[in-house]
DNA sequence: CATGATATCTGACTTTAGTCAGATATTCTC
DNA sequence: GAGAATATCTGACTAAAGTCAGATATCATG
């Protein structure tokens, strides 16, 4: 019996490859190679540039070239130059093709679908794999600058108010608070980023554009499963960067006991503690700092 | 953006496909093909019986033929006929064999100890790993009859102590407790049952034989990477079919309302609530069953 | 102890994956 | 517009993985 956290870690590398495994060979049941497979999943994801499938699946130029011609010989795929630029091709799906990545998403969805309905309790185990995802994906978090209003930046908010209301002793409700009008978050007056893991937003903060000298930092929220893995301080850094960019001097925070983690960073990174400068009723620390 | 439960399960697929392939990466740097590293690493993990290596990786006997005689020209590993049959072959490594499997050990711990190290909350990480690989082990999960006093039954009444020292409103004592004495919980007076899943201990139950004309079922413990398996009810039925064995006709058990799961769990399985049958100072429902 | 089943081994294959050096067409840069 | 750089393609390979039909030795069973 070894429960050090090396063999834990261990036995689920274990368990995953089992799975992994398994999956490749339910994908091998409709008669192709896996390298094939991959490449008409990589292209029904609409990864449509050849060159980005090759980086992708780390494929060798010449056996690439050979998958396309097999896959068009097969009816599956259709290939065209790049518009802007005929060296360059993509590939995309024909009407067959399309089927055929149906087929494979089929046999996926039903893996996913048998073992989440096997668990008494599917949203602990997607909470869990959701985790662990982040954790491996770590290197891979892309920050995005987007418009406040995308349909990312509003799931973000609304994830972020929801765990306002539950930590808060008295719950949160937006409306009491001084919501910053979407436009004060977009350049040249301010910005907002999202953060991604393999296209799922796992966090984001707003710069808001003030009347005063100042610019302030809003909404910073990490998902549940994204914590432990620095993006806070990746989200401010970046953040101060497009400050510094439109000519911000100072930037301020307001932000609440509840969050002993955000303050405990701010105080980390540069931030001084300051006296209350707004009316908020939310509230309990206000912090600043020059760039 | 998808957020819904088979999104996110393949988004933790795709997570750990990387990782996997990752590794294949890693382990082909010792300049040996996969195929060989794996029987390697077979062996190594104390698969002996070729037969078995063979099932494991789901390997053809000549493909296996072949990597077992290319593995001993390396001198790594070395074969002798099955002591009870001599059809069967068995592999040991060599000494060099041995090296080469500590090499391929370092490669594994050193990608398992990164990522630990690099997470802010490893042992949260961990868990999330442990729920994972326990969902996606689920039907591997081993039942085995052990000695209560075994290393493996004994970590896991502690851990049982530990949670009800947790939920218990006044804490929890063993001492206080009427605790079975060992023997008790052995064959031919009673039994004790742990649930392994990759050889990982993630529940027991005990059958404990009293005086009176009928049995007691004791300790029963799912860890929490291992609920919502189902497990509580397979340890249960294996347990019961042990007790019929033995010639019990009856099984009482007490338990605490802080045990919600367990008590509804006994409800839905033909227990019924009882008398109190002792004075025990933690239980507050009884129950019995007739076999 | 004959018969059928089992485990491994050998030889002769095929398929898949991966490598590499040039050929071709296009774009970028000075 | 010449020359370097880029993206793909083709041909000629090698390595690895997988398949399959027998051969051999052993075991299990009646």
């Amino acid at each position: 019996m070894s429960l050090d956290p090396v063999s834990r870690f261990r036995r689920f590398a274990r368990a995953v490859t089992v799975e992994v495994g398994a999956l490749d060979q339910s994908f091998l049941g409709r008669g192709r190679p896996l390298g094939a497979a991959r490449v008409i999943n990589a292209v029904g994801r609409g990864i449509q540039d050849v060159a980005e499938i090759r980086a992708r699946l780390d494929l060798d130029s010449g056996l690439m070239s050979r998958l396309l011609r097999s896959l068009e010989d097969e009816g599956l795929i259709a290939t065209e130059p790049h518009p802007d630029d005929a060296r360059r091709r993509t590939a995309r799906l024909t009407a067959a093709g399309e089927a055929e990545f149906a087929a494979y998403e089929a046999l996926s969805n039903a893996r996913a679908e048998k073992l989440l309905s096997q668990h008494g309790d599917g949203e602990r185990l997607l909470a869990a794999m959701d985790l662990v995802a982040s954790a491996l994906l770590r290197e891979r978090i892309e920050l995005r600058e987007m418009d406040p209003r995308s349909d990312d930046a509003r799931y973000c908010l609304g994830e972020y108010y929801d765990e306002l209301a539950q930590r808060f002793e008295g719950g949160f409700d937006v409306k009491l608070s001084k919501d910053p009008d979407a436009t004060a978050m977009i350049r040249p007056r301010g910005a907002f980023l999202v953060a991604f893991s393999d296209e799922m937003p796992v966090g984001c903060v707003g710069l808001k554009g003030t009347s005063a000298d100042y610019s302030e930092v809003k909404r910073l929220w990490i998902a549940p499963s994204a914590r432990g893995l620095g993006l806070a301080r990746r989200l401010m850094e970046r953040l101060e960067a497009i400050a510094r960019e439109l000519g911000v001097s100072l930037l301020r925070l307001d932000t609440n006991k509840a969050l002993p983690e955000a303050i405990a960073m701010y105080r980390k990174s540069g931030w001084t503690e300051i006296e209350r400068f707004n009316d908020d009723p939310y509230p309990d620390f206000f912090f600043e700092k020059p760039l």
